[in-house]
DNA sequence: ATCGTCTTCGCAAACGATTGCATAAAATCA
DNA sequence: TGATTTTATGCAATCGTTTGCGAAGACGAT
């Protein structure tokens, strides 16, 4: 750029005196004497001086950025999720930079890497449905990087990190398909090496437990597909076609439960009257579906929020205080609509 | 963090010989004996060395980092525009930073100089709805920082832009709705502050008369609201009630035909039959409607990548080297579904 | 006049890496 | 052997800011 930025040399200069002195004028240190302040901060000021924060980077050791790596951005939960860490980060000082790994193990590897070479004071993440080996978290961690897991957290690492109740969750969805008289009801799960799909899973059968619903392992899918629907279409479609179908499903998240539909649609079925169905995100669209979509609320921008606020609580602790990992968990709502209302 | 990373020093001193020499050996300098380099190299390979890109920054007065200033996140086509630019920001090695600006004037004129004050190389930049003065954009252009504006651009800065044809699409949208038989055909536009609200009413209303419709002011009708679609919804109703009402209507984004898609149900009109409907931005919900909704797709992937492209061009020309603004127009394509068609 | 005490400021090193220039040692040539 | 070139390395400054330490000058007290 051509017109480089003024510094704390160019103050000294103008006033003849040394850099030393502006910059502890600038900082009110008490050595200055009250005339010299006034003029470097005047001049300052009419010089429009902004403090390099490259140079304050170098020399405090500390970036005052936070890197987060999510699965994929233009999701609409880790969208909302940013956007509460944002909002944290922006407000106590610090930049965010985003990296996706877009479900990939190997670019989750390098994103994390990169971020270290960066030099981030810090990092958020959410893992891949990939990932099983954790060693590239688990080396930078014994470096002492501070780190919170969200959403997708990993439990090899005792670190901090901010769920959702995914166990309840399931469970309400279960529940509220039971008590809504559904006879069968089946369960689209995510990869099991994701925590949060052992969670919900785990929920949904502590709910026909506790109902007295047998639980029918043949009823118990896993949907591989992490963005469009037609997996779950076509695995609901089969399911429909066995001997003994379902009469309802509660689907690992929205995408999934969608491609259900359009599976019962096709089969001639009407929703909610002859299949109930649930999702889990309150995805945007699940609102808009038809008839629209019952669904887990999943609060993305508070646990955005939770996680970051972890996070530079852990990154400006003292050096000999010893910060225990925190587990924060969200609670979960259930979103009831049309498609799972029999009455 | 405890385990301090090892830096040039470290392996000049394991080896006793000057930081220059190590410096110089890594980058395979003509001038350094083979014996100095191999040992070099070994070491700092064997010690993981990893350059501090902090003090490369301060060195080159180059941060390798873009910032990236958008409405919100949360929105699906501009996530999908940052994972355009992430995708080649990473491949040229440079970290992005994003904020977003709320569709808050004040919260971008901070953001603005927050990025600037963070020293990044280049700006990527979308402006919010409320933004209608310039000045901040102006006074860090002037000084030389490189910018790129998308979507929504600011005319008034002649620096290079990323657009979508907007006149087109809405071109594209109401000759569609005329071909299907449609009579009087309304618009629902958005702020005239912004640029795309302009063009997209061009588009409208050059449609119109190629079709020789009669063009009638009252049918044009501006929506607000940024993020829901409660005022689409209301002005859309208001439109129905009156004296002679439409019969079809072209919406700036989906989300206001949303709202009119509401709007319509409830009077009890059937869609398609009594009333066509066509969006813009082919937002995912859009073919999860009932019926699912006719809409302009808008290629964010690709406008994301774009203007990424000539924004690195621009930051990595010499010095002496003149890049001249170009101006990139994506192109529209109407995605045809059955919120508007008659047959 | 000497000493001590403030007040106010500058020097220099540091953060980690790069690079123009100088220089010592080794190799080449006459 | 002496002069010259080549080879390999180190010194020191630089990017912009901070900070421990030392010091000059003013002033009052003895």
């Amino acid at each position: 750029m051509k017109g480089s930025q003024v510094t704390i040399k160019d103050i000294a200069k103008a006033l003849d005196i040394s850099p030393s002195t502006v910059s502890r004028a600038l900082k009110d240190h008490p050595d200055i004497s009250p005339a010299t302040k006034k003029a470097v901060k005047e001049l300052a000021e009419e010089l429009n001086y902004q403090p390099n924060s490259i140079a304050l980077s170098l020399r405090q050791r500390k970036s005052n950025t936070i890197g987060v790596i999510i699965p994929e951005i233009v999701h609409f939960f880790f969208s909302t999720v940013i956007s509460g860490i944002e909002d944290v980060a922006y407000d106590a000082g610090y930049s965010v930079i985003v990296s996706q790994s877009n479900e990939s193990y190997d670019r989750e590897v390098m994103d994390t890497q990169a971020l270290f070479n960066n030099r981030v004071d810090g990092m958020l993440i959410s893992m891949s449905r990939e990932t099983t080996n954790y060693d590239h978290f688990l080396s930078i961690y014994k470096k002492g990087m501070p780190m919170v897991f969200f959403d997708r957290a990993c439990d090899a690492l005792k670190t901090s990190q901010v769920l959702v109740d995914d166990f309840d969750g399931a469970y309400q969805a279960t529940e509220h398909l039971i008590k809504q008289g559904y006879q069968r009801i089946a369960h689209l799960g995510g990869p099991v090496s994701l925590l949060i799909s052992r969670k919900r899973l785990e929920g949904y059968k502590a709910a026909l437990k506790a109902y007295n619903v047998p639980l029918d392992e043949s009823l118990i899918l896993s949907d591989h597909s992490s963005d469009d629907e037609d997996n779950a279409k076509e695995i609901t479609s089969m399911l429909l076609d066995s001997p003994n179908p379902p009469d309802a499903l509660f689907a690992i998240n929205d995408i999934a439960a969608l491609g259900a539909m359009m599976a019962v649609k096709e089969k001639g079925l009407k929703i909610p009257k002859d299949f109930g169905l649930v999702g889990f995100s309150n995805w945007r669209f699940t609102s808009m579906t038809d008839p629209a979509m019952t669904t887990i609320d999943q609060p993305g921008f508070a646990m955005g929020q939770e996680a970051a606020r972890l996070l530079i609580k852990e990154i400006e602790a003292k050096e000999d205080e010893v910060i225990e990992p925190e587990t924060i968990t969200l609670k979960t709502n259930i979103i009831v609509r049309a498609s799972s209302v029999r009455s």
